[in-house]
DNA sequence: GCTTGTACTTGAAACGCATCAAAGGGGCCG
DNA sequence: CGGCCCCTTTGATGCGTTTCAAGTACAAGC
């Protein structure tokens, strides 16, 4: 079980240790047989480069670390997966780590990552990243994503104020007349949202907002506690639009609507905020709209290419991606999951099972805020 | 931008580099003074250990790879969130990569895991383990999930034959006398579904069973179109029970049913399997019976622990673990997504929001298999 | 004052590999 | 046959750590 090493491969093919490591990085250096002679050897031995030794002696790696603050939701899983396609399509690995909502655990992948000579590190902090002074004498490429941060640095995220401008328009184009925002205010994310709602309604004083504060974003069973507190208004002081400024919030709105009888949408609708893929993959959709999070995981992964690139990379660099908007059924949605490059809100009501590629007149085109 | 290195800290702070190398590694051995010193040495120059050198000089390092088929696949996330707190709670990091689907990307970030000097590596394979020659004489613990593989090693795997039963059982309480069975017959983990479902059925010669392959198993779109068969069936020849052997399939396949008009529950059940969060998190919850996915990945990690820490592991062995049954209603499902080690099945019917704790009579007690 | 012991600290060796200047081996031309 | 050049292979060097045997300083005991 001892680790066979380089030098074992050159003596068991009878050539000299450069010419294994050549073999291994600079295979048309080599002359075919040769190069042949020694990847039988490679598999018989069964040897495996010691990536360690590799990074020490060569420098870079090749290879991305992505920190997320957690795994299991959507918007996260989408900017991995962004992150991944366009990190391979670059050559790169990439490594994801789970903080687990830990600041500590996120400092401490941080800087394993930093420490094992990965090419740049990308993370979606959960709280400012403006505190950390390690952060900024990185002698790594560093981008944070889904946040914005005054310091110096690049960061790319999500309009999330034209999040909440397009749902106020669906609502409006509905016909709303009282709306209610389920929410968690002490995100900076949601706050842009209900801004941005705040800003699309303004033009129309006739409509009546409400902002609930739902404790939390993370469960349904917020959402279903304020679905329920609407469900038991009498019937005119209840709204006929509800929005979540999450989908799960949305989910447990509705849950708790429809528990109570009341028809949704006939007669309160609903909708979330999110992209999250339990909305559009259930078997009855969910409208939501949604944040980029693939493109904010490819243009990440951009922007450390492009420091890696340049010689001398800007110092700064901010870029906030707007949310397209489109329309798709739910069947149709879970269909491409993976590969939409552009996020989307849906009709509220339950649309048919063939794919419509309306563009809706909210429409953020990506290129937009680029 | 120089990066910084011990010696640089060690001149700094006026010590040798074999004390710097304590401060971080056995910070017992120095005099607290020192150990202070060095360490507002280290803080003021923003020193960040190489990874890459600490491994190679080092060994081992706390560290576990696990390489999972794609993200954005519910169970796979159960795996790695239970990978991940039990590795945490031995001190070990994780680190987790995307193989995508892709049996070249899997092998890479194996072997890139296993050079890393990782001190142990998991898998949830695509093909079968067998086949690669490399895995055998690997000089790293590794562990397969969600697979059985008849060579020596180790693996933990669900009971798929148990969840068929589950399912067939619960057909059966609901009075099925026609059964309709949607899936894909070439991976493994559905054949062995489908076969518990038929044994559970042995015993009921009454009951009409059909298995059908929708082609896929991870689009609703494949669900849907079985559905839309079904419901363009001759009422008598409809069944009044269905299966989806993947959650998504039995959202297709609901979609379908309601969109041509057919009533889900009333006129046909379905139920799905794989406890894909989609199912219970959406408005409506769907009756799904769940392998527990948080369980493997832990005791993934728990059977790596046990190679590093015996001296003479053995050779081989093959972890089995049971579906345990519980009654959920959606909403308190999603409060716990991640706090729950035991995944269940759900009642078909819309259930209430109040939590029931009862537990279905198939339930299979997570030790029984270890 | 000398010895022994204790508590730290030191610095050289090794970890496995990539790199690169230099050497080797042909082929071709004069 | 000698000289040149190109293609291939060689092996010493260094990457930033950890480790560990050897060293230092200081205190206690005789």
């Amino acid at each position: 079980m001892a680790k066979v090493k380089i030098s074992d491969v050159a003596r068991e093919a009878g050539v000299s240790l450069g010419t294994v490591s050549n073999a291994l990085n600079h295979p048309e250096k080599l002359r075919p047989e040769t190069l042949k002679l020694i990847n039988e050897t490679i598999n018989r031995l069964g040897y495996l480069p010691n990536q360690s030794a590799r990074q020490l002696a060569g420098g870079a790696t090749k290879s991305f670390g992505l920190v997320l603050p957690r795994l299991d939701h959507g918007f996260s899983l989408q900017i991995a997966s962004g992150a991944h396609n366009e990190a391979r399509k670059h050559g790169y690995d990439l490594l994801i780590a789970n903080a687990d909502n830990d600041d500590i655990l996120e400092d401490h992948y941080l800087r394993y990552f930093m420490g094992t000579q990965m090419s740049g590190v990308m993370v979606q902090p959960m709280a400012s990243p403006d505190w950390h002074p390690v952060m900024a004498k990185m002698p790594v490429p560093i981008v944070h994503l889904d946040i914005h941060c005054s310091e110096p640095g690049y960061y790319v995220a999500a309009d999330n104020e034209a999040q909440g401008r397009i749902i106020a328009e669906l609502a409006i184009a509905r016909g709303a007349h009282h709306i209610v925002v389920v929410g968690r205010a002490a995100f900076m994310q949601l706050t842009l949202r209900v801004l941005g709602i705040h800003k699309a309604l303004a033009l129309h004083p006739d409509i009546k907002i409400e902002v609930i504060d739902a404790g939390e974003w993370n469960t349904a069973a917020d959402g279903y506690g304020i679905g329920a507190q609407i469900a038991a208004r009498p019937a005119d002081e209840r709204p006929d639009f509800v929005v979540g400024l999450t989908d799960v919030l949305a989910s447990g709105a509705i849950s708790a609507l429809v528990d109570k009888g009341i028809a949704v949408p006939g007669e309160v609708r609903v909708a979330g905020c999110d992209g999250n893929p339990l909305a559009w993959s259930g078997s009855v959709p969910l409208t939501t709209v949604a944040p980029p999070g693939y493109e904010i995981g490819r243009k990440g992964v951009q922007l450390l290419m492009e420091q890696i690139e340049n010689k001398a990379p800007a110092k700064t660099k901010h870029v906030h991606i707007g949310s397209a908007a489109r329309t798709v059924t739910a069947v149709t949605a879970a269909e491409d999951i993976n590969r939409q490059e552009l996020v989307r809100p849906f009709l509220l009501e339950r649309a048919s099972t063939q794919a419509s590629t309306q563009t809706d007149a909210t429409a953020i085109n990506l290129g937009a805020y680029l």
